[in-house]
DNA sequence: TTTTGTTTAATAGTAATACTATTAATTTTA
DNA sequence: TAAAATTAATAGTATTACTATTAAACAAAA
């Protein structure tokens, strides 16, 4: 990823690739806006083709349905979040403070410097908690797994479960650690903010300091010796 | 509840009591192993209607769509597990066991003695793994959470968080950990069966084992003084 | 037993959605 | 400048979500 010019995602995710057109960029742009105000299911390409003063068949060019814009959406967010993670994490030798620095970006990666001018990613951030998961509970999650699509997603999880196991290399579950943290905090994000009665934690204002604070803490009870 | 007569539900949930007829009865048990082979998504009253020789008008005069069918089984699932957890825990004293049990019967609720005729609970927990946060990943969430539509959960949620609080009256995160309890067990089982690379157990022919033992681990480690 | 009322289900639609074949316009490049 | 390649729009079809109305079945009352 070089910011201010691509993200690299797998090609079988679009048709056409919508960084290179003006039109690709501007799909991108709007449908994170839509899918945020109308909600994944009554999203469709009619609705956002008209917002955009596009047409119905042009959208379909760039994807074929969409929840294949959902997945571009999904890893593209991954991947910067990965992106992130590495720019924060570069000469930190301290696997624990790897491990901090780690869960503040999960949480506020969405305040850090815009990446691309074409993507929000504060709403972006949002359409994750809210919509993230439906991207791989479809029926036809092994065949797109097969195909690559989950692949940001699981090499984020590869890089901080090998953090997980310098900070503590006896603990049994690294991986199922990493990936928890990061449900985890889009599901209490989400809880808090619509079923406050599911979680312990306030967040207010976008503001997800508690957040932060309660991973950190099942995170580094969890790896105590 | 009471067994083999009828489940408590928000009446809200539905617009005819599908336990009170017998198209009612067929209904939820056919949709429950529809939405297991087609998926959610795929999955339409128009094709409920055709695989149980009914029509699709009449499939709406119990429900008003798709989503309040699947809330109304995901409502019944937790009120089931509620119960089966009360039953289990009954007499037991130390909190601790009772978390265990909570545990186990939460990973192993299909496992348990069938509770109803024309509900298969076996597919029915493979429903709530794979589309269960479906039911509340939606834009009216605010509202639905309003009409109780989530009450099951929610009492499940804290009647597990005042356990922890026994265990650990000054553990800051009671309903936190409970609610991160039910999402990793399904989470867990699902990327053990679908994206292995996002989580370290396996299951084998619906053995959930591995999972209990790591929820165990987290929850406890987590909880220790 | 007949009539009346109530519940339940089916017919036959409409409007919106998902998706596509074909044509037209624009841009590239030879 | 003309041909080729790219991009977008028109105009559809099939499916889906949902509903108004009618018909059948059953039960209760006369």
């Amino acid at each position: 990823m070089a910011i201010g010019i691509k993200v690299s995602l797998n090609e079988k995710l679009y048709l056409r690739d919508p960084q290179e057109t003006t039109l690709g960029k501007r799909i991108i742009k709007q449908s994170i806006l839509l899918i945020e105000k109308l909600g994944f299911e009554a999203f469709t390409f009619r609705k956002l083709a008209n917002t955009m003063e596009s047409t119905e068949a042009s959208v379909y060019r760039y994807f074929e349905n969409k929840h294949m814009l959902l997945l571009y959406l999904v890893s593209w967010y991954w991947e910067w979040v990965g992106f992130l993670i590495e720019m924060n994490t570069r000469n930190i030798i301290n696997p624990k403070e790897q491990l901090k620095i780690i869960i503040h970006t999960l949480i506020f990666a969405s305040k850090e410097n815009p990446a691309i001018e074409y993507v929000n990613e504060s709403v972006l951030h949002r359409i994750i908690i809210s919509e993230g998961s439906k991207a791989y509970h479809i029926k036809a999650v092994d065949k797109e797994n097969n195909e690559g699509f989950f692949k940001n997603y699981k090499d984020l999880t590869f890089k901080v479960a090998s953090v997980i196991e310098a900070i503590n290399k006896d603990f049994p579950y690294p991986r199922s650690l990493a990936s928890n943290l990061f449900e985890m905090a889009n599901n209490q994000i989400y809880f808090a903010q619509h079923l406050p009665k599911l979680t312990d934690v306030k967040v207010e204002n976008e503001d997800f300091a508690e957040v932060e604070k309660m991973l950190e803490h099942f995170a580094f009870k969890i790896l105590k010796d």
